[in-house]
DNA sequence: CGTCTATTTGAATGTACTCAAAAGCGGTGG
DNA sequence: CCACCGCTTTTGAGTACATTCAAATAGACG
C-alpha cells in the first residue's frame, strides 16, 4: 500500500493504534506528477504538505532578476512544502517542482489539524520533525557563513550522497549560493588536490 | 514573579490550567548571569533550555582557525539553547555567551520530556516554536544565498532593530558572516546612496 | 538524429578578505 | 570624575574569491 512508507515513518518517533492510523491515512490523498510540473508555485496559495513516496522534488525561490535560489531538495521518505506559506496561510516564496515522475501523499493544513487534535501523538510526531528541521537549517545557515565553496561543497554531497548523484550541478550551485560555472572551477581545482 | 514573561508568552499559544501552570513552573530554575558568562561552552554538554527574562545572549561557533561565526542573538522573552546538543545529548557546536546582565529561566531536558507527557498542550506549544524557529532559518538561508551583503545588512536591521542596536558592529559582521572592515565599508557607501 | 540544456573553459570585472595603521569609544580604576 | 587602556570601528592598499559574458563541448530527451 502507498501508506506503508508513511507509516513506517511516523512508526520511527511515535507508536499509534490501529484505529489512529486509520484515521490519519483518511485524511492523506495521493498524488501522481511528472517532470516539470508543480506542485506549488511561487505567488500562489499553497495548501499541502507532501510526503514523497517516490521521485525527486526542488522547492526553489526565483528572486525578481529571474535568478533561483534552491532552498531545499525532497526525495522519499522525506515530507516538503513551503513551511511559512503552508502554516501562516501566505502567498508561497517557493516553488515545488518534480524533477522527476514522483509520488506523494498530500495533507491539508485543515486535516492537519484535525489530527494534532484527535491524535496527540502525531503532534509530537511533528514536533520532532520540526525540531529535527530546525537543526538542519541551523547548521545549514552556520556552514554558510563559515566554510568556503569548496568545503560546503563536500559536506553537500558526503551528506546527501543519493541527491548529489540524482540532480544537477546547477541545481547544486543554485543550493550553495554559487553560479554553475564557478561550481565547475570549484570541482576542477578539489580534483587536481 | 519571574514566571510571569514565561506564562504570558506560552499563553499567546495555548491555554493551561493553574495545576498546569503550577507543574510547568516548577521545573524551571532561576539563573542570573554577569557580562561575558557562558552558559555553554562548545565542546561542553548542554544540559538547559533557556528562557530569556532580561540581558542580551549571543550564540556562535568557533571554527578551528578561532574565527567566530553567530548563530543567533537573544533577548528578552526568547529562548535560546544549542538545540542539536540539547536535544541529542551531543558536546556542543555552539557557545552561549551573555553580552550584559541577564536573568533566564532554565530548563533541563529531562524536566522537559516530563512536561511533554504531562502536559500535552506544552507539546504543542513547543511544536509551534519549533516550527516558527525552522521558518525563521529557512528564510535566513534564502537569504544568505539571495542577496547582497548591503541587503541583508539592511533586512537585518529592519527585521530586529532591538539587536542592531545593543550589539556591536562586529558581531552582527560575524553574523552576517562578512568581516568587521568590510561590513564598515558596507554602511559608508549604502549611506551615501 | 536533432535540439535543447548542462557543463567546461577563459578573460575581464567586481566583490570580499587580509593586513596594517589610525581614530573613536566604553569601561575600569585611581 | 577624569584618564588610561583595550577593544571596536574606520580607512586604505594589495590580494584572493566569485561573477559575468561568451564560446566550445558534452549529454540528455524526445
Amino acid at each position: 500500500m502507498n501508506h506503508n512508507l508513511l507509516l513506517d515513518n511516523i512508526g520511527k518517533h511515535i507508536e499509534l493504534t490501529a484505529s489512529e492510523e486509520q484515521l490519519l491515512v483518511s485524511k492523506f490523498s495521493l498524488l501522481q506528477v511528472g517532470r516539470k510540473e508543480f506542485l506549488i508555485k511561487q505567488g500562489e496559495p499553497c495548501r499541502y504538505i507532501f510526503f514523497i513516496l517516490s521521485g525527486g522534488i526542488r522547492a526553489f525561490h526565483t528572486a525578481s532578476d529571474g535568478r533561483e535560489s534552491t532552498i531545499m531538495f525532497g526525495i522519499r521518505d522525506w515530507w516538503i512544502t513551503d513551511m511559512n506559506c503552508f502554516v501562516n496561510q501566505k502567498p508561497a516564496l517557493l516553488s515545488l517542482e518534480a524533477l522527476e515522475e514522483s509520488a506523494l501523499m498530500c495533507l491539508s493544513r485543515d486535516d492537519m489539524e484535525v489530527l494534532y487534535t484527535q491524535i496527540p501523538q502525531f503532534e509530537r510526531y511533528i514536533r520532532i520533525l520540526m525540531q529535527n528541521a530546525y537543526i538542519r537549517e541551523q547548521q545549514r545557515a552556520l556552514e554558510n557563513i563559515t566554510y568556503s565553496t569548496e568545503e560546503r561543497y563536500r559536506r553537500f554531497i558526503s551528506k546527501y550522497p543519493f541527491i548529489s548523484k540524482r540532480f544537477t550541478q546547477k541545481q547544486i550551485a543554485s543550493y550553495l549560493g554559487v553560479t554553475p560555472e564557478f561550481l565547475s572551477t570549484v570541482k576542477r581545482k578539489s580534483h587536481k588536490s
